[in-house]
DNA sequence: ATGATTGCGGTATTTATATTCATTTAATAT
DNA sequence: ATATTAAATGAATATAAATACCGCAATCAT
């Protein structure tokens, strides 16, 4: 007897309309996009964002939404710290290049072979786009070689197929 | 007027020593150490594990060294959290040759994903390292391939991460 | 319906972490 | 050596973050 929630599915149907949503989902959403687009150092800080959004709710809360997010706190360079998102909806840095590459069709297929992914360009673009991946994918990715038109890509222990295509995803989503 | 610390000269030159050392340099080594082998989810935590190795701090110094070490701590999914290092003070594997060759800075790192090696380089030696790798492992290793910075290693059946760390270090160890 | 169950979220609190301030220790210059 | 400067650290404290506890509201089973 499956009975959909009204109020859910209301806001799932509205997920980007945060104007009246005061839901948990909706709030890890803006959560996620805050710390995205911003560098947040504290819970208070984010607090503050959140309530400027009007997602009010106390520290508490955003204590426990963080862990359900798996958000981390790092220290930065700078002596502050930052709350990152995980990596696999951790915006890539600098999308520009290797989104270009695909959109032209410099990409042109990735396949899996065991733990190991393959991508296929054009001629001449390998190395150009395992630089990108190098760069994007530190977290997933071991490493990458480059022959002309093939990348093979060697993934880090423990990543798993779907985290590659989560992290490739993103990138492919980006082009549409 | 270039004169080099005696202890800290004399400490480089004994990372592995833990015994009788008890200074910053050494501590963060060993903090690294243990963080990467280990989940570590408090700095209580950390401070116990850092006293059992003859590293005795308060914890004000261990936040100050996980800041500098820009530790990040993540929720995990069991409900605890973890100290994380970040990517790229990840491990220099093990000591030796092999390691001097690293810090020749030919070699950058050693990582292993499987049963796969990846031997990152400066750019452009990879080939030619990959070249000495294949003449002289032949018994350990099936082949190799090489980017212009980065060498897939691909061990024979049975070969152990052991032995390629080994075959690496009497490789490398002529070249010095 | 009605009681059971579950998940969310706030308050108060505990626990964990960062920092200030004072002191020691080590490196550098004289 | 000795003085000077800088780095490292501990004690105490301030700040930040996690959670125990409670109540509410929504769904579920009967």
């Amino acid at each position: 007897m499956l009975d959909i929630c009204k109020i859910c599915c209301t806001f799932a149907l509205n997920l980007n309309n945060y104007a009246f949503m005061k839901n948990k989902r909706n709030r890890l959403q803006v959560i996620s996009e805050i710390l995205r687009s911003t560098v947040v150092g504290s819970q208070e800080e984010l607090l503050k964002m959140l309530g400027e959004r009007q997602c009010e709710v106390t520290q508490a809360t955003l204590s426990r939404d963080l862990k359900l997010l798996k958000v981390a706190k790092t220290p930065l360079s700078n002596g502050t710290y930052k709350y990152i998102l995980p990596s696999y909806n951790k915006p890539l840095p600098n999308q520009g290049a290797f989104n270009t590459l695909i959109a032209h069709g410099a990409v042109l297929s990735l396949e899996f072979s065991g733990q190991l992914a393959v991508v296929k360009t054009k001629p001449g673009y390998a190395s150009a786009i395992a630089w990108d991946i190098d760069n994007k994918a530190t977290e997933q990715v071991l490493g990458t070689i480059a022959g002309d038109d093939t990348i093979l890509v060697i993934p880090r222990e423990g990543i798993t197929r779907e985290d590659i295509l989560d992290m490739l995803n993103v990138t492919f989503a980006e082009k549409n």
